[in-house]
DNA sequence: TAATATACGGAACTTGGTTCCGCTTGCCAA
DNA sequence: TTGGCAAGCGGAACCAAGTTCCGTATATTA
């Protein structure tokens, strides 16, 4: 299964020779920029139309050929999971940069929040494009709580300190209730999944005092 | 929805306009027969190949032109409504005619449980397609239990009658456990959920006195 | 800078759903 | 019995999406 963001595997490419261990076959600057193209393009796309977005669609938000996605992910469970651990990073990631860049810790949750919903959409799909695999998705279940709940916590824990919120959130209870509110309902036109989320962490601030 | 074995619908056919109710406007004999054809030939392809199989193959097994199946059925989720009904009904009514021909009530207990299980591909695929109309899915589900348990609870008394099979076996017990066989490990090639339905089904009978 | 392995793009092919229309056939009235 | 005709039929044609393949372009290395 491709493992991305991870060292490279032990291919035997056309090394020197002279370590057993492989020599780490780098792959050509253009390969690795269009991958990144490609999971960027393949989560907007997931986002905009499901999971079930036509092959061709990504491709053309990628600003590639078909062909480039078959090679760097032969199948489409390969590309799912793939998008799923760069989100998982990218959102891990995202926590201190938003703290730095928002306005307040509370806002930095808010849209840290944001980019959390984002990746349930293809969370979501996963567990349906992974139904035959399902010990790829515990291991990737675990991987995501290992990462978030961290990222989480210390957002909420920043701003519990600048005193916006009240200190004490759990922040996996947290993330479940913000995953059970995108679940409920799901394609239902009259349920806004987004807007309860956000009345969710409105709820979470203090009175200013 | 496509409404079988009921009473044609209210449409206003070409009525002689005497009475304001409409006459029924009975269905030519091909269409009927066409009909019934298909039911049966997607049951089967269902089984054979899921409820995925494409509809070039249902119309090649019925032996009619794909347009026929669209004029009776314009969505797939209609073709399989009705042919979960017509296995319903069919599975009911062949309680009695199984026990008739069959050389003990255990026998024909143990086909009528083979009859079930074919449908039990047919209701599994239902819930899928029918993510969406989840009302239209609790009334067929309804009706399913209001025909199908009455028919194994006659065939279990059939054969504790005859000394066969032990009295009080609850029918709707019975009929969950081979469900839940049928589930689990589905698309597992090491497991054959039939051979499992055998076991419990030989599992009921007495031994010889 | 030349040689070459790597990667790219997208046309072509495959598969499966859906529509449409000319032909056939059951039904009814005369 | 037969003629008219609407209901119904078959399947070709069309469309959408996945997958493969190969000629071309380019990053890399000598």
């Amino acid at each position: 299964m491709a493992d991305i963001d991870s060292a490279p595997g032990a291919g035997t490419g056309p090394g020197t020779g002279a370590g057993s261990a492989a020599a780490p076959p780098r792959k050509r600057a253009d390969a690795r920029r269009n991958e990144a193209a490609l999971l960027d393009a393949a989560a907007a796309a997931f986002v905009a139309s499901g999971v079930d977005v036509p092959v061709r669609d990504i491709a053309a938000r990628a600003g590639v050929g078909v062909g480039t996605i078959y090679r760097h992910f032969p199948t489409r469970a390969d590309l799912i999971v793939a998008v799923y651990r760069h989100q998982v990073e990218a959102c891990a990631e995202a926590g201190p940069a938003l703290l730095a860049s928002s306005s307040t810790p509370h806002a930095a949750l808010a849209r840290w929040i944001g980019l959390f919903v984002d990746f349930l959409v293809t969370k979501h799909g996963l567990a349906r494009a992974l139904q035959s695999d399902s010990a790829a998705f515990g291991s990737l279940h675990a991987y995501f709580l290992d990462r978030l709940v961290p990222a989480c916590a210390s957002l909420l824990g920043a701003a519990a300190a600048a005193g916006e919120i009240a200190p004490g959130t759990d922040a996996f209870e947290l993330m479940l209730a913000v995953g059970n509110l995108c679940i409920g309902g799901e394609g239902n036109p009259r349920y806004d999944a987004r807007r309860m989320v956000g009345l969710l962490i409105a709820g979470l601030r203090l009175e200013a005092a």
